[in-house]
DNA sequence: ATTATCTATAGATCTATAGATAATGC
DNA sequence: ATTATCTATAGATCTATAGATAATGC
């Protein structure tokens, strides 16, 4: 693995970046390659030579999101290692994905659109939802463990449910910002939810 | 207001039904009006005789979708009069939603479209989680007034994590079918939420 | 008179490729 | 040699309008 090209692999990274937002603001479909292009000071055949189709743009931009993303929550991570804490961390990245302009959104529109089947973020959003409901089910079962939660759960239910209300939350504080407070809500879930889970 | 022409009333119809289908399959952006219209057997011109835009089509599908569904929840439909029995008309609902082919994708993908603002499903978004919101909150209240549910109650926050659960469990459900029962999850926590609320 | 429909087309995109030129790194 | 760019362009869309013709309803 060469390293070299540097100015190339910067661009690559303002490009992500770019197309982020682009993809976020307008959906794959609605996205324009040329747009794009232009937002970096870059042609467009010189955008298509760093990826090859919007396609791999698209494919690109999530990958590169999502390894920033698991960092924060997943097993090991964040300083927890499952139950209450895991919750609490999951709506500490609610938290923090408010904050970065675009992200929550890039995760809505795609989201959305990917349900068609033959969406280049059909897979992407498939492979999501399984693992983050691997590693929310795996939190809930480590908490039983510790008897911080009440043995016989539907580990697997609650996950579900859990990024249900993440997901759900989103998209209404993005439609309708003034109304929903998504990040004090998501949190009182998780709070009711780690007291409704106790032990008798 | 005259009745007649027959025909362009019944072409109108199909057009919808149609419409319906190709925004849910392609979202708003990738839907077009000459596939639209190819499925109803018109010319692309004779469609925009009928909807003078593609904007207007779209309005049109979800104003005519949403007419139907307000009629099976919303305060004094149903049978019920608020409380338990409305949240267990709510869970009907998306029992219902699931078996009609294209429903819940168009809802899904049009929300996730519709977070950008400037679509032309944005107002209609947010007029739907209003709306839905409101209605939710009130058969909350009336639960309260009741006495099936304890007084105190947050009923906007119940409310929007009832709504976000429904649609997060839709996306989930469309993404990977066979990995969610949406409408047993969906039911698992009205249920819980019905146990939760119920008065010490 | 109004409505329904068509053909033809303007005008604006869009993605992706071909092929040339310049810069970088081993 | 590989990588980074560019211009030019093919080829496929797309939406919306203009203008003509036929059918329907009062």
């Amino acid at each position: 693995m060469r390293r070299g090209y540097a100015t190339g692999e910067a661009r690559k990274e303002r490009i992500l970046a770019v197309a982020l937002l682009e993809f976020a603001e307008h959906g794959y479909r609605g996205a324009s390659l040329a747009r794009i292009a232009a937002r970096v000071e870059l042609s467009q055949a010189g955008l298509l030579h760093h990826f090859r189709s919007k396609e791999r743009l698209l494919v690109a931009v999530l990958d590169y999101r999502d390894e920033l993303d698991r960092r924060r929550f997943g097993p090991g991570h964040d300083g927890h290692d499952g139950g209450a804490a895991a919750l609490r961390a999951l709506a500490d990245v609610v938290d923090h994905n408010a904050r970065v302009p675009g992200l929550v959104q890039l995760f809505s529109v795609i989201s959305g659109e990917a349900v068609t089947p033959g969406h280049p973020g059909h897979e992407w959003a498939r492979g999501r939802y399984r693992r983050l409901r691997a590693d929310v089910a795996a939190a809930l079962r480590a908490g039983v463990e510790r008897g911080e939660f009440r043995a016989g759960l539907d580990a697997e239910a609650h996950a579900d449910r859990l990024i249900a209300m993440m997901d759900g939350l989103q998209t209404q504080w993005l439609i309708d910002p003034g109304q929903v407070d998504m990040a004090a809500v998501f949190r009182g879930y998780v709070e009711d939810l780690i007291a409704a889970l106790r032990p008798a």
